[in-house]
DNA sequence: ACTGGTTATAATACTAAGTACTAAGCTTTA
DNA sequence: TAAAGCTTAGTACTTAGTATTATAACCAGT
């Protein structure tokens, strides 16, 4: 019996990982324990009650939708001269690559360049025209990207930039984008 | 006190829009009626309480987000002949434009083509070498999407591939891919 | 075999945030 | 002025709990 109540404690935090809407009620009809045990499990463990839990989860989830959509420079911006370079650095985190084969998909590391040329440009609003990329070698899950960029011409309203990426030994991944600025 | 019903009714309904965890007590406090009101108007609106409210954007976010995740392909893919070409279609929503100018951030638009062209590729892994891409005039808010891909030409495991992006009237983008399969 | 400590269950009172329903006051408009 | 519409009040009931106390079951050590 002894060891039972830690292996029940063990089932229980399994199961409202998968399915985390059980009510205490349920929990004790899969567990075949009364009510108050589950209860008491939970105060051990210090899981709150479905309808806190419902809500925590409402509100994380909430917010990683926001940080999602509200995301105009993917990847983190580290140095920035405007008209002139920048630098921003992104985690190849689990949800960037392929299921099959753990390489990351490649519109993570050219959204990350896109929008770093994007930023380094000296005008109120501007598009990409062109691009030209090229993926050097594969990139895997939790490598750190470094990517770099520079103005070097600029002619008109078109500035014309340089982005080379790295992984920590070797570059994986170079574009040149012409960016078309939408100025009077 | 006609007007005021419908009045009230809207300004309840943005407050649930804003913050969407407020209790029946909380509202009537705020609109300054008595709390059987504010359930008349929930009823009345088909506004369910704040539990389910608080359950549904759990699990709608939750969903939302893994999709977001596991989105292997960017775009609904319509047709497809495997080697040879694949027509995707997408819709630009709210999220994928850029706050100021509510014109489509280039990498939605690049990912729909290349996850098209990757799709059509008759291997079971490949990856995205170069890319030669030319958005041609800007997208916004609303308009749906057509990319047709198509193989142009296959050496070894290298293969060429044209992407043309159409909005409902004239193309909007094109790209060139080599794509490598990674086949043994 | 008895005692003590842990574990499990039961029982009770209470809470929040409701539903569902009935009844009573007010307006107000035809 | 009377019927119709809107607002508030009140009651009974529900779900999913908290918090607390009491009791039963078990298992180990002496």
């Amino acid at each position: 019996m002894r060891i039972q109540k830690k292996i029940r404690q063990e089932t229980l935090q399994d199961n409202l990982k998968s399915s985390p809407f059980l009510t205490d009620g349920e929990l004790a009809v899969l567990l075949n324990v009364s009510v108050q045990t589950i209860r008491l499990d939970r105060l051990e463990l210090g899981i709150p009650e479905l309808r806190r839990r419902t809500k925590q989860m409402a509100e994380s989830a909430q917010e990683k939708l926001k940080a999602i959509a509200s995301d105009e420079i993917v990847g983190e911006l580290i140095d920035l001269e405007l008209g002139v370079q920048g630098i921003s650095v992104m985690m190849i985190t689990p949800d960037m690559v392929f299921e099959k084969n753990k390489i990351a998909r490649g519109h993570y590391v050219f959204s990350q360049a896109n929008s770093l040329a994007l930023a380094i440009i000296d005008a109120p609003t501007a598009l990409t025209g062109v691009a030209n990329i090229k993926f050097k070698i594969p990139i895997h899950v939790g490598e750190k990207l470094v990517a770099k960029a520079a103005v070097i011409r600029k002619r008109g309203n078109k500035y014309f930039i340089w982005v080379k990426t790295r992984n920590e030994k070797q570059e994986v991944f170079r574009a040149k984008f012409i960016m078309v600025s939408l100025e009077p």
